[in-house]
DNA sequence: ATGTATGCAAACCATTTGCAACTCT
DNA sequence: AGAGTTGCAAATGGTTTGCATACAT
């Protein structure tokens, strides 16, 4: 699988810009705080603490763990941060903006991200049928993937 | 609230033909694990680990914890029983039939549970657009409950 | 009799908290 | 200077595992 990344450039810029967001509320940026914001607007999709922490495998400097879960708690506070848990693993942190939603695949464990939007009918139909506001940020949209649903299609009719 | 429960009776019966189950595939009908089978046949709704342990508030004798959930897992493996992760608490247990799905409200944390075949339209609609199967067995189709939906409104609109 | 399941204790993982030392503003 | 943050260590909550004993078959 392979991993891109943002470009550096882009990222430092945004960076600057969510450090003049957390000053605007009179949040202080330190060093432990800039590294989780790099690794954020570093990344392609959503990043345990725990990679965090270890600086992203050695591309960034290591930080404290648990100041690491600080950091995000804060930045959830302040909306520039999300997570998401997707299966049964430790909780994932993306940035809040652009907002993504995820379909998860319950037997490979597969996940995809998908934009806003492209749920906006399924939500709709939700909203009509419960009433509910559906949300699939912090709990993904969970079922079998088109591959695994393939698969177990060809094993099922007896 | 108030706690309804199914007739002793019929819970019994219910029992009985799940024991059965299990001795069909060669496993042991332990007073721990007729413990188990009783507590979720008895119950309401799904039940976190703990509480079938501590014997439903003193209805049912207690038992040790770390068998409860070997003998979930084992119940979950024959195909008795699911779990299902209602926000962050404690996974929750229940029968695995009838086939209940939930959708929970990321404010207040209400549950509902609804029978299978009302989510279907829902899940046609996902298969057609994504390819796939949706289920809400495993994670609850989370949003805004209507009550928290008509709030948040309430509030909105600058 | 034999392997399975139990109960207790200890380990485990993800996360949170207490606290003294430090550092951003 | 002074409040906000850090790093480390210890506590927490949920769940799993090791192991000797007890029990269902």
């Amino acid at each position: 699988m392979t991993t891109t990344h943002r470009s550096p450039a882009l990222t430092a810029a945004n960076v600057e810009a969510a450090v003049e967001a957390l000053r605007e509320r009179g949040l202080r940026v330190s060093a432990a705080r800039r590294l989780v914001l790099e690794a954020l607007y570093g990344a392609e999709g959503p990043l345990s603490a725990e990679r965090i922490a270890e600086g992203l495998e050695g591309r960034l400097p290591r930080s404290d763990l648990a100041s690491v879960y600080r950091n995000l708690e804060t930045l959830e506070e302040v909306g520039l941060v999300r997570h998401v848990h997707l299966g049964h693993g430790p909780g994932l942190y993306a940035l809040a903006a652009p907002e993504h939603e995820y379909l998860a695949c319950e037997s490979c464990h597969a996940v995809r991200s998908v934009a806003r939007e492209e749920l906006d009918g399924i939500r709709a139909q939700v909203r009509e049928q419960f009433g509910y506001e559906a949300r699939f940020t912090h709990f993904p949209l969970v079922g079998l993937c088109p591959n695994c649903l393939a698969e177990s299609e060809g094993h099922a009719h007896p």
